[in-house]
DNA sequence: CGAGTGAGTTGCATGATGAGACTTAGGGAG
DNA sequence: CTCCCTAAGTCTCATCATGCAACTCACTCG
């Protein structure tokens, strides 16, 4: 979305989008899951500007999302690779995907399926809490500061 | 990120991204899943600015995530509610929010928690398998064309 | 009557993006 | 040696989107 910032959000979602939420990031970090890593190939798979993707490449680097890696010297070429930081976003990706295939289905043929490579499974598009294992909606999750006073003080409830 | 679309890709995420992708989108959603849902109160919370407010909006509403519903009548007044298709974007803002909380927390004073209402749980940052129950990554997905030839080919793997 | 509120629309200046040519450094063919 | 190719960028320019701020419109309240 910007290069900008989103002022006065005290929010961790709009602090997450000012390093991924401009225009092209997501489907950048998207073709470096799937081993497309280059700069040529990821210029020509996304059909990004060459000025647009170099500045995207940059600002991902700098925040620690990707790796910038030589693959060899003479001459210097380079490839980008996911650190932990920016797999970690794959979980977003795979909702956008998930909820993406549910509402906007391929015009021509079907949707692709993903599969949990072993057991045939598919992604569960819930998100559940790690005590009960149960699955959450906005309903079921109330925000508050963190630890210290522990259940003390109710926050605003998310929906 | 953009009005425009991300031409030539196939994938659903991009799909996603035509719709949600673009500048202060998301958070309109979210500002809405909280209740936050009048144009002048929207307006004050986000800091955006007017004309980019009415426009996302009614995008929002053309693509049925959000329904603009009267309040009153004389003078007309509306407000903005999530729709089933806009409050199943939940788990991507989730997913935003624990993935900022752990890599750029607020400044002052600490993150807010997001919590299971009423056990004590926190979000799981993982999405699990709806077979098998496991905790899957990048590595444990298969994309490939549903149904019909169910096991047969075998197509990209994501990462 | 005059001020206030809610939901927008309009106009201008600035910033970001798309299209496409140019650069740099080395490799290989003839 | 010269010409052409590849990879990874950089540069320029026209167009599009955004921020800022004022204006409109319809109705209500004092």
């Amino acid at each position: 979305m910007l290069n900008r910032t989103y002022p006065g959000q005290a929010c961790s979602i709009a602090r997450a989008l000012e390093v991924v939420g401009e225009r092209w990031t997501l489907l950048i970090l998207r073709d470096t899951y799937r081993g497309t890593r280059r700069f040529d190939d990821l210029q020509a798979s996304l059909g990004v500007t060459r000025g647009v993707l170099a500045s995207r490449l940059s600002r991902l680097v700098e925040e620690g999302l990707l790796e910038r890696r030589p693959y060899q010297a003479n001459p210097a070429r380079f490839e980008y690779i996911p650190t932990a930081k920016g797999r970690e976003l794959w979980p977003v990706l795979m909702h956008l995907l998930l909820w993406g295939d549910r509402y906007y289905p391929a015009p021509n043929g079907p949707p692709q399926v993903a599969e949990h490579t072993g057991c045939g499974g598919r992604l569960t598009p819930q998100l559940t809490c790690d005590q009960c294992g149960r699955q959450l909606g906005p309903g079921d999750v109330t925000l508050r500061p963190p630890a210290k006073q522990a259940r003390s003080r109710r926050a605003a409830q998310l929906l």
